[in-house]
DNA sequence: CTGTAAGCGAGACGGTACGTCATGTCTTATT
DNA sequence: AATAAGACATGACGTACCGTCTCGCTTACAG
């Protein structure tokens, strides 16, 4: 790894809502967490965001109603739990070039799109989040930054491959992260999710060749 | 094939539900058809697409629930229609050059996308319209091919100017616009409604860079 | 009949909820109320107070829940209504003298107490109204004034046949139908729902002795 | 039989539900249960029978839920053990007439009842106990029995000064008892929380006078 | 003096009913 | 035939208590 490189921290990925502070009275029940986010998860593949209820999930997961509510306030933070996990399974791997690894998190975060129960879930949630701060702060914790982390880990692998130049200063690289990163998911998701036509290979590598043009004009580049 | 041969034709952008087909009893009050989408509207702004409800939007408009789903048999129809009109307005003007063009229709989509009332809109529609096959082809006529005919007609205009060479064959143009209007789109969308950052003239700067820079490297396009 | 004797009206002894005071929409159904009463009281008889349950009335009813509810505010109005129709059936009748007067009505209200619905009912509805003013308020008009009109009735035969000298004052003779209408309500009441011991034939007559001597002592009365 | 034969007794008037046949472990808190009794007057007071929680009571007490059902089944059962004490308060005077011990028996009971935790507890106890045998048979003997005792009492007291001839025989004295205990207590009850009118001395002289007559002519009796 | 058995506060648990709300349909009378 | 008004059946909502349960902690008697 280069010398200089940032030293990107992978956020926390999971924990349930919030550990109770101390314990007095009957611990919670760590099987029902499970249960309930396992039980969201399929309810909301079979009937997707507008026909889930909480009573359902709650029945499904073999939990009262009460115990649901008691960890979840609302719907819209139990579906951000069990919704974000889904997004653990993508992972920066190095394949050894920018472009290959950039095709290969791109035809990952595709296969995860296809998915009945993220498409439910994922332009709900961002629906619900345009309209509620809160929940567009946790759906950022925990589904877009780790997205996002991937985007910097890419870079860092093709700054230590010599791919790429070692960062001019960190705002600029900030903002080059940013601008990566909702160029991918952004356009993937609308392929995807509005446009409704599958990701391919070879669209991926047309994609990706859009996003690897500029490195050829590095004074346009900001 | 003649350079300025496709012919785009924008595609219907307004017309209520449907026209009854002849008028024996009483007709339909056009008024009450303008007050109901103005009503969504705003109460969209208001309540956003969750707090929305057909009997607020009927109450507001001066209209019994009756009069409402005559016309429009759920709240998705009703919303499809009353945002698309705020569609209406993105318009591909001619700046003379096909980065000024890029620059202007990313700038006008962005300050749509400002609006709380297509805010709340906008991914909701696209949410539902993930479960919903008939929504998603409602959504599809009005609001996305609309835009993607400004992708159609910057082309046209910069091939008319000679930036861009002309169609080599009709699939290719179409999946070249496929690519560049669901980049922008997602793009835009992605920022501004799920990492929820501005969309500055700076921005729109480095962005159509990034649109742009493949024409400088025509040989690995596709 | 006498000429100066207090001329009783009878309350108005039914009436559901109230009517609404002009009919612009659909009128309400005249078919629920009457479906709602009768699943009242058949849940009631089966189920006691405690067991009767606002969904299960609208189930049994074949009626939503909303449907009772825009009717009744609360299940304590609901079952004063439903309880109060069953008091109707009291009435005096003249069978020539105040002692056959007197343990006829009290042999009815007797028979009255001893339906299952009534005694869980009636006691229940007393104890809510020992809490709610405007309950006690609503018992008093449909079910404790209609009783206590029997007795002013009984008290107007006797004067009649003579054996009753007229009332002194009007004061006066309201004291003393309040007293005796207390004594056999709140005895018959307390030796069946309370002391839980059944209402014989000599029972009532013994009671009805009691209630008769000081007619042989008038200097003492008052 | 000689005049004073009658040898009542009264019942035990209150010890807490039960006491633990012997102890192993750490012994109930004697404090606990008065905590509870007191928090459940005070609760029944304040809310009436239909507002009191058991997690109410508990809290007042500053007691765990679980300490309280150990000793209580339910609230009924506690309720009754909490209001049972209020008429250990109730005491036959000898004030040297029949006259006079009944009117101060009537004022005394009076009293009780115009106080806030006894209306919402007696009728409510009355109630649920209409249906649940076992509660009824519990109020009776730590409600019902307590005060015919004063009945029994105040009759025999009147035997001794030989304003009453002795019983004739067991059968016809007992049902003597339970007309004039029946008697007095319905009719206050019923004038106070159903006709809900106060009770004043005139009321009381007018009533002792209803309930004294019937010993004018003994004939009559019976 | 150390088990061990019960009591205790706390609070989570599975339930059940609550009373409200929005949906989309229906029945009126009116236009 | 369309309209305004509003009643209707349905079904989810989020809350409140219920009575039970599991914790970790005192007590107190027993060996």
């Amino acid at each position: 790894m280069a010398p200089t490189t940032q030293q990107p921290v992978a956020p926390d990925q999971a924990a349930p809502p919030a550990t109770p502070p101390r314990g007095k009275g009957r611990p919670r029940s760590a099987a029902a967490d499970l249960a309930i986010l396992d039980a969201t998860r399929e309810a909301l593949a079979e009937l997707g965001w507008g026909g889930l209820t909480m009573g359902d999930v709650a029945t499904r997961a073999g939990v009262a109603k009460t115990t649901l509510y008691r960890r979840w306030p609302s719907k819209n933070e139990l579906v951000v739990d069990a919704v974000a996990s889904l997004f653990d399974e993508l992972e920066m791997v190095d394949l050894g070039s920018l472009r290959a690894d950039i095709e290969a998190v791109v035809a990952q975060f595709a296969t995860l799109l296809a998915r009945p129960e993220t498409q439910a879930a994922l332009l709900a949630l961002f629906a619900e989040g345009s309209r509620d701060p809160q929940l567009r702060r946790r759906i950022r914790e925990r589904i877009v930054e780790p997205q996002k982390y991937l985007v910097q880990q890419g870079r860092a692998q093709a700054q230590s491959r010599g791919e790429l130049g070692p960062d001019l200063d960190e705002v600029t690289a900030a903002e080059e992260i940013d601008i990566i990163f909702d160029t991918i998911a952004g356009t993937v998701e609308h392929r995807l999710l509005v446009s409704g036509r599958p990701i391919t290979p070879a669209w991926i590598h047309r994609f990706t060749t859009l996003l690897l043009s500029p490195l050829g004009h590095p004074q346009e580049a900001g």
